[in-house]
DNA sequence: GCTAAAATATCCCGTAATGGACAAAAACGA
DNA sequence: TCGTTTTTGTCCATTACGGGATATTTTAGC
């Protein structure tokens, strides 16, 4: 496999390939996306596409990936030391790609985002605070169950604003984001 | 040089380029726009610029070549043998590409589209119409002088109508073209 | 069921793209 | 004017991509 970090070409194949994927997505069915469908969209060599990803989930993993470490990058401390976590534009990014979500939840990509992908988010969460409050004396609540809880509410937010066609706006759902969780969060928190 | 016709990662290599300096050329203006960043924008880098076009300008050409060849595949042989050369999405996509067109003939490109440009259109005009024609007695006007003629006339028009900021809409600009020159071109074959 | 077609997955070799270095020219400000 | 910075071309060793070929599996039609 490629590195995928140090080399220009690499990078932009990996984003052109699921770039191409999501735009199929929005078209047909993510289990009737063939691989060839992929690499004819991308514009690139099968073997270019097997260089990089193993098979068709590993590409949407890593797509889901990357839109988690924006969101994971939400994640920051404010001056007073407050943790702050904006779930505003992820609602607002959902919204704006509806269908490839839809797709994601209903369709066979859902199997993989609940397991696989919760715990990839819980991982990369607690990887983020873990930086976040490093130095810090330990939070009442251990690590590992905190990043889980916060993962899991997101997922499960998510799923019902989905599943429910998005009756409210995107603010009102990091509102009660923030309602749920963030003070509980923050009270584990010295 | 690479070949630019083989190898799936020269061609799209190009069409990026192309597509990049057409981008910023809605932006900014031609003449201080840099090789620098055009692969910036096309995500390339700078010795894959060198390695297709040896400047600025030779990737313009190359452009222009490419919109020329979409024009030039407009002409046509009717089933009755009749001439055909349809000029309205030549002027549309013109409208709907109107900041660079402008820029071209407004700004530094100009030189390069008259001196170079025309004669570039004149050739492929020229190549189509043989090709269509062959086997057919000769045309009572030279192919060349005829070719030249339609090229010629394409231009100023296509001048015109920009500087006056396309006061008629394409489907007029192409039935004024077919009025002006069509007539006589098949007038001027068997 | 059987067959043909399409898709998967893995290999290799030739080739295009990379990034870095370099000298030279142009653009820019002090 | 002079020095600094940016851009321009050109070169090269390294690396990723392309396009076959291949064997295997899956899908679709009959």
């Amino acid at each position: 496999m490629n590195d995928g970090k140090q080399d220009r070409r690499s990078r932009r194949t990996r984003e052109t390939l699921i770039h191409a994927l999501l735009e199929l997505i929005e078209r047909k069915h993510y289990d009737q996306i063939s691989v060839q469908d992929i690499v004819e969209q991308a514009n690139v060599g099968r073997s270019t596409f097997y260089a990089h990803y193993g098979n068709k989930d590993d590409l949407l993993l890593s797509g889901l990936e990357h839109q988690m470490e924006l969101l994971v990058g939400q994640i920051t401390l404010g001056g007073t030391g407050r943790l702050d976590f904006d779930t505003r534009a992820f609602f607002q990014h959902t919204r704006g790609h509806y269908e490839i979500y839809r797709t994601l939840v209903w369709g066979a990509g859902f199997k993989l985002l609940v397991e696989d992908g919760q715990a990839m988010l819980s991982a990369k969460i607690e990887a983020r605070l873990a930086a976040l409050l490093a130095g810090r004396p330990e939070p009442s609540i251990p690590l590992p169950v905190l990043a889980n809880a916060i993962a899991g509410v997101l997922l499960v937010l998510l799923k019902w604003w989905l599943d429910n066609k998005s009756p409210y706006p995107p603010e009102r759902m990091d509102a009660i984001f923030q309602q749920l969780v963030m003070g509980g969060v923050r009270s584990a928190l010295p």
